[in-house]
DNA sequence: CCCACTATTGACACCGGTATCATTAAGGGT
DNA sequence: ACCCTTAATGATACCGGTGTCAATAGTGGG
């Protein structure tokens, strides 16, 4: 198949170079531009922008080292135009913590480098009224390439299914499986607190109390669940009447917290199911001028920044949060691929970090 | 100028509906739909989505009812490339606090809200070599409708000149004001460390620490030249020895922090320049042993959650980074408008938050 | 009643790409 | 030498808007 070809002749070099000294910096090069300088026709130019097969090999070396030297760049619109489709992932959001959502986000940017497309961040209120409708706009209009959704939003299968109607990509992150593989990253919630509960069995602790995120969150109940199957485990157990409604706020960790030393029997050992919440027991604590661990151990999930900024720090589940950011640009963009038996994983496991906020029990 | 138009007579409303009846959810409708519905040109059509003057009252009337009756939404990609600018807005941020970022991200999007424009987040390394070429490369290919810029990127002239010659609208949020007064929103950090020193000198101290930012930033030196100022109104200043070079953040906290014992004479208070040193400094003290206020009383500044979250919670001087966003994201839409006398405020003001980590000096 | 003038509108090219389908040329078989 | 197949490429329409400029139709003045 080696068609000796007049093409590789030309230089196209020299060319690049007469078009650079022209028109330096006037405005920039189009595919008409690269198109006359290679003496082929747009078409052409597309292919082998685009990696199509069935391009002569000088004719597209040729062209590549054109575009190479007039720093010819696509406009994503205009091909975002044509393709019906734009070069930009939606990050879809109502998760209220921003330590979580910027470490996402920095993580689908670390997917995303270099790859042309750009972020588009979509706070929304999945309890609003207008929550399925603006979302529906916002990928419509925007074409959206891909959509990451994070919870409680990747939880909601009528958003799934708009998605899907729409014909958008989208990877969805939460705790356990909702959807066909491809389309999930899945946390482990459950893993994470077993970790938690086993720490806290293993230090001798024998009374617990949780303090539960929000209902509406599938991470709340999954994280009681691993915690209960840890205590289980060592025989141990969660009294019903020792597990108190939060909302993943630092507030509901501040007032549970200060009627954690209410209970009856006291707990030795608190499971917070965040971090935000653990912080907010211990300074309950604090504030009643008891010391963690002493009185009891607490335990948080997430592992932020906060975890470390409080004293004592926080032991608590360390959730590969940017990781899995990038995890799912990655996957997102292997949409387009028929072959996505290349796929990476699709799961992340927590762990647990020892901290001082847990120890012994008291005698 | 009331000229009857035969116009008028059509019913729009019935021709929106037996459109929607016919094509029900098949497809967005295009301007050629709404064309062909109201009779006209496109181009008139084009009219009327950008307000443009110079057209008949009943014709506009006519076409914007049947523009909502079918739900158009002109396609902001194919306007962008016609229009040769997007509708997107670029942030671009090198500021490693992810609270800051968040409430700035926070604050644009609030100002965006319902203006169809969205936000497209860019990080960057203003110390990396491809910092300038990424970001021309961003802000070109994108062909970005204004970008908003956050310390410290804020506070690079290249940038700035950039900018200007790609004709992008821009805003930068700074503690001073480094360009013409549209394209700036000043945060005025000199008033607010100012009202720390006040704060501690009414409280009494006279024996005072700062930990300082990272030199690169121009917050760095407002803060403290207003800090310095502050005492001075009251005859007291800042001994050069006790300046501890930090870097924003917490871990440098951590360690100048306890070097602060090591002072000589001991300081009885200590501003950081952010909240996460501040943060450290309040380990360091617990670390050893030490609380805060007793033995010497932490400022802190930003008042992001941090400052809630640690025991004792944070005096710090609070600067309304969300609300800056806002304002940002507003006043980049007024770059388009030739009155732009109508401009919002485009400066804030800081102030003192008063919590437990600040009291009278030791005797 | 004619004319310059203004308000309103549309035809057509264009923004910078991609899709479809036709065309051309080279290679293989007989 | 002739026909068929495949590889390579281009002509043209099209994606959904906007800009330019010409065309049309009332309006007020002389």
């Amino acid at each position: 198949m080696v068609r000796k070809s007049k093409k590789s002749d030309i230089d196209y070099v020299s060319i690049a170079q007469a078009w650079n000294a022209t028109h330096a910096g006037q405005r920039k090069p189009t595919i008409n531009d690269v198109a006359s300088l290679a003496g082929v026709s747009k078409k052409t130019v597309s292919r082998v922008i685009n990696d199509s097969p069935s391009v002569n090999e000088d004719t597209r070396n040729g062209i590549k080292e054109i575009i190479r030297r007039v720093g010819y760049r696509p406009d994503p619109q205009a091909r975002g135009l044509a393709f019906k489709r734009s070069f930009l992932v939606g990050l879809i959001y109502d998760n209220p913590n921003p330590q979580y959502i910027v470490n996402m986000q920095q993580g689908i940017l670390d997917g995303l480098h270099g790859t042309g497309f750009e972020l588009v961040v979509h706070p929304c209120e999945r309890n609003g009224e207008t929550f399925l409708d603006d979302a529906r706009q916002f990928i419509e209009l925007q074409k959206l390439y891909g959509v990451i959704l994070t919870p409680s939003v990747s939880e909601d299968e009528n958003l799934a299914e708009i998605l899907r109607e729409l014909g958008c990509a989208y990877i969805r992150i939460a705790s356990i499986a909702l959807d066909t593989e491809r389309r999930m990253i899945v946390t482990n919630d459950r893993i994470g607190s077993k970790a938690a509960a086993h720490h806290l069995a293993e230090l001798g602790h024998t009374r617990f109390a949780l303090i539960s995120g929000r209902r509406s969150f599938r991470s709340t109940h999954e994280r009681r669940y691993g915690f209960e199957e840890g205590l289980a485990e060592f025989g141990l157990e969660l009294a019903p009447s020792h597990v108190l409604q939060g909302d993943y706020t630092f507030e509901s960790g501040l007032m549970r917290g200060a009627e954690l030393l209410d209970l009856d029997p006291l707990p030795t050992a608190v499971f917070a199911e965040n971090d935000e919440m653990a912080a907010g027991v211990l300074q309950a604590l604090q504030v009643a001028g008891q010391n963690a661990p002493q009185i009891m151990s607490v335990v948080g999930y997430d592992d932020f920044e906060v975890a470390t900024r409080i004293w004592p720090r926080l032991t608590t589940v360390h959730s590969p949060t940017r990781e899995i950011g990038k995890l799912a640009a990655q996957r997102l963009q292997e949409f387009g691929v028929e072959d996505n038996t290349s796929a990476g994983p699709n799961q992340t496991t927590p762990y647990l970090v020892e901290r001082e906020s847990t120890g012994r029990p008291p005698d």
